[in-house]
RNA sequence: GGGGUUGUAGGGUAGCCUGGUCCAUCCUACAGCGUUCGGGACGCUGUGACCUGAGUUCGAAUCUCAGCAACCCCA
């Protein structure tokens, strides 16, 4: 072999090797999120990512997904970035959970400012002296109102794209208000379900679980989160609810009159959900060749490919036909008319998520044809006649097939361990099952000898007795227990 | 919270120990032209960089200090 062959079969190696394999996750990760164009890491402060259009496509559509969950009884507003040190200051369990990640602005030019101002961790500072306000009466609840802004968190640990960030772009923060505590807990139990029905639509498993108690939200009685097992068998939060009992109504007077015209203190709710929805997305269901998009949140649906051989003209024209009925169908559609060799595009469009191909070329036109490749490999030629109602009957066997594939992963992940032992060795590549009677001092023992966290217990589920793993007292009480992101 | 590694063009690397001969190199980058086009085309011609700041020095990608940024590991 000669010197320019050698080379040439290297160069061949490296371009099928685009993206490090995806038993190397961090590092597959990072790739694909530059390569795909879903977030440029390169911007010059520590925690903070610029989107790319790509992306922030995505974002939307993801996003639009929640907006559409919520907007029936839920209403959006917005609240502004700066909270006042004396309001920020006023909850001191809430303090104590945030005080030394928040950035703070203390002067306006030159002029330092008399009262400091905290850039937003979360809301509820900015948000409940307003409900003050705006609540007097029973009739004015209960109050559901929801934002999606950005907050800012000084993290001392290692920050990750759309996982670890100091600036969280796109934190969709519920704040609900109620008469009674009972409601509130309801409210909570909704908040869950429409954020089940969320990650169900974006064809991704999860535990759900009650956080222990020293893992609860600052100032809250309780928090039940929503966790995504990531591909290396770390658990990635990605959806909380914290029931806020009425520790902020107490500190923020935020009170109603009854219709007994006694006053008395709200019970208050809580549950966001950040862009770690788009990391959880990316990562359980990309693979080598890089994204997979379900149909409903791709920025691009199906991706037209013509094979421009013999009449280029009348290929060009079926095209952009389809393209045309595509897009009156509601299909978003990319016609990619760009000069490369359709190998090329094939690998590019894989790349960005897109669930559906077709090819247009001589041969297929011939037969009165297209050839519908979809992105997890399935190929089929297409008749052109009735050609919309397949794409979207393969859109939804796309979709199943994506949450069967993802089931299946996340089941493998997810053991049963009855001693602290098994435990130890089940979160070194997934999520522990392990029975605890549910004492604090166990609760500790656990972490500290397994050496990972407590997610809490699981919701929804009942188990039979079991020995606490530490203890040895019986009792049906289980936690999950991951190494968490 | 602790420790480690690293920063060279759009991406990947070499050079650093031992300061000068450095116009470094490769590509999946970019631009132009031509031939191509059913799974990452090829040829030619070009383009483009030493993280920031201070210091040492006749001279710094290279040595020193600080900062910023990134990654990994452990708690």
């Amino acid at each position: 072999m000669t010197d320019s062959k050698i080379i040439k079969s290297k160069a061949k190696d490296n371009k099928q090797a685009k993206l490090p394999g995806k038993d190397s996750f961090s590092e597959w990760y990072h790739e694909l999120l530059m390569t795909a164009e879903i977030v440029d890491n390169r911007y010059p402060v520590k925690g903070m990512c610029v989107w790319f259009p790509f992306g922030f496509a995505l974002k939307k559509n993801v996003y639009a997904v929640i907006r559409e969950l919520l907007d029936p009884d839920h209403q959006e507003t917005q609240f502004p970035l700066l909270i006042p040190e004396n309001e920020f200051m006023k909850e001191a369990q809430h303090i104590k959970g945030f005080e030394e990640e928040v950035y703070w602005v203390t002067s306006g030019g030159t002029t330092p400012l008399e009262v400091k101002l905290a850039l937003r961790p979360t809301s509820e500072t900015a948000i409940y002296p307003m409900f003050k306000l705006w609540i007097r009466s029973h009739a004015d609840l209960p109050l559901r109102i929801y934002q999606i802004v950005n907050t800012f968190r000084y993290e001392t640990k290692h920050t990750r794209p759309l996982i670890r960030l100091r600036e969280i772009t796109s934190f969709k923060e519920a704040h609900t208000v109620h008469a009674t505590w009972e409601d509130a807990a309801e409210q909570v139990e909704v908040a869950i379900s429409r954020y089940s029905e969320f990650y169900r639509r974006l064809a991704l498993p999860f535990l759900v679980s009650r956080r222990p108690s020293w893992d609860k939200f600052p100032g809250a009685d309780y928090t039940t989160a929503i966790d995504v097992i990531m591909p290396d068998g770390k658990t990635l939060q990605v959806g909380t609810a914290h029931h806020l009992g009425s520790t902020f109504a107490k500190t923020y007077e935020i009170t109603y009159e009854a219709e007994n015209g006694e006053q008395k203190l709200v019970s208050q709710t809580c549950y966001g959900i950040s862009e770690r929805c788009i990391a959880a997305l990316i990562s359980v269901h990309g693979d080598e060749k890089g994204l997979v998009l379900p149909w409903g949140v791709a920025p691009i649906q199906v991706v037209i490919v013509p094979i421009l051989l013999g009449d280029k003209e009348k290929v060009l024209a079926v095209s952009r036909n389809l393209q045309g009925e595509l897009a009156a169908a509601g299909v978003a559609v990319k016609l990619d008319t760009s000069d490369e060799r359709p190998g090329a595009k094939f690998y590019k469009w894989e790349m960005k998520g897109v669930p559906i191909r077709l090819e247009v070329g001589p041969r297929d036109i011939e037969k009165g044809v297209v050839t519908l490749v979809r992105r997890d490999g399935a190929k089929k030629a297409v008749p052109l006649v009735g050609l919309v109602e397949a794409i979207n009957k393969e859109a939804e066997e796309l979709q199943a097939a994506l949450y069967t594939k993802a089931t299946n992963l996340h089941d493998a992940k997810v053991k049963e361990t009855a001693s602290i032992e098994e435990a130890k060795v089940q979160t070194q590549v997934g999520v522990a099952l392990v029975p605890w009677c549910g004492a604090v001092e166990c609760g500790h023992q656990l972490e500290n000898q397994v050496e990972a966290n407590m997610l809490g217990e699981p919701q929804y589920q009942s188990f039979p007795e079991a020995a606490c793993a530490v203890c040895g007292k019986l009792s049906a009480g289980r936690t999950y227990m991951a190494r968490q992101y």
